[in-house]
DNA sequence: CATAACTCCTGTAGGCACTACAGGAGCAAG
DNA sequence: CTTGCTCCTGTAGTGCCTACAGGAGTTATG
């Protein structure tokens, strides 16, 4: 039994994150000593770690969850899991190019600025009424 | 003279959002109709504009306010400008290079459950306490 | 001119995923 | 037994909105 800094070290979540988790009940609530201080077994630290590696994975504490949940069933699972992740790839796709366009676009934009004119085409640009190429 | 809804339309930004901005001193507070209406320039509704396409860009409120207000003064604002496009696109950079190593691990993840074996790969591979190949 | 339908107003609360703090209690070492 | 640390609960704040309630202004139609 492990006393909550310890957990956090060795899960990698915060020590006021592991409480909020608790008290939303992503995780199940942990036993206590008798002063009333939080006591964690291996198997409530594999879980911490386990939801700090899907939100470093980019999951919804909803999705995390469910998959925890998962996890406790047996049987068809891994398929559900397979399509999660796959929902998951989808949308961090989409942020990619999102972001390559942003990128794109400001880059485009600072480049414009490198003549030093007196009024700056980076901000005319984007205050500008007239559709231009990036907007 | 327009209306909050005519400005959203003009601007994209969300009528809510707009009061709220306004609340929050990121923008001019408009003139008022003589019953109490907002009533907005075309100039407020380019600012609002330049708003939304900072957001877009992914820029935080508090860079966009510091646009805005270099926007007004004269001078050397293209070079502050320009810095900020930049460090802009360093933290993009290294956004996309996360997501990349993310889907990367997630897409390893993800293969890793197509064999309908009875517990599920990943989900075991979360919860594991031995360092593996992706944490 | 009256009414209905619409837009807008303020103020407040909620959402996500935390993070920070205050004020107090448990616990281990010297 | 005191010092200094960790931990406890409860609450409030963060960023950037979004949603709602209850009321008032405005416009189109009869």
């Amino acid at each position: 039994m492990f006393a909550i800094e310890k957990a956090s070290q060795q899960s990698g979540v915060n020590i006021e994150t592991i409480r909020y988790y608790e008290r939303e009940g992503f995780v199940p609530k942990p036993d206590r000593s008798a002063g009333g201080r939080r006591l964690y077994t291996a198997d409530d630290i594999a879980k911490l770690r386990f939801v700090r590696r899907c939100r470093d994975l980019g999951f919804a504490m909803s999705i995390i969850q469910t998959l925890l949940s998962l996890n406790n069933e047996q049987g068809r699972s891994c398929t559900d899991v397979k399509i999660m992740a796959e929902d998951q790839l989808v949308a961090i796709n989409a942020k990619i190019d999102n972001l390559e366009r942003l990128r794109a676009a400001l880059q485009s934009l600072s480049t414009s600025c490198d003549d030093g004119t007196s009024s700056c085409p980076m901000l005319d640009s984007l205050m500008s009424d007239a559709p231009t190429v990036l907007f």
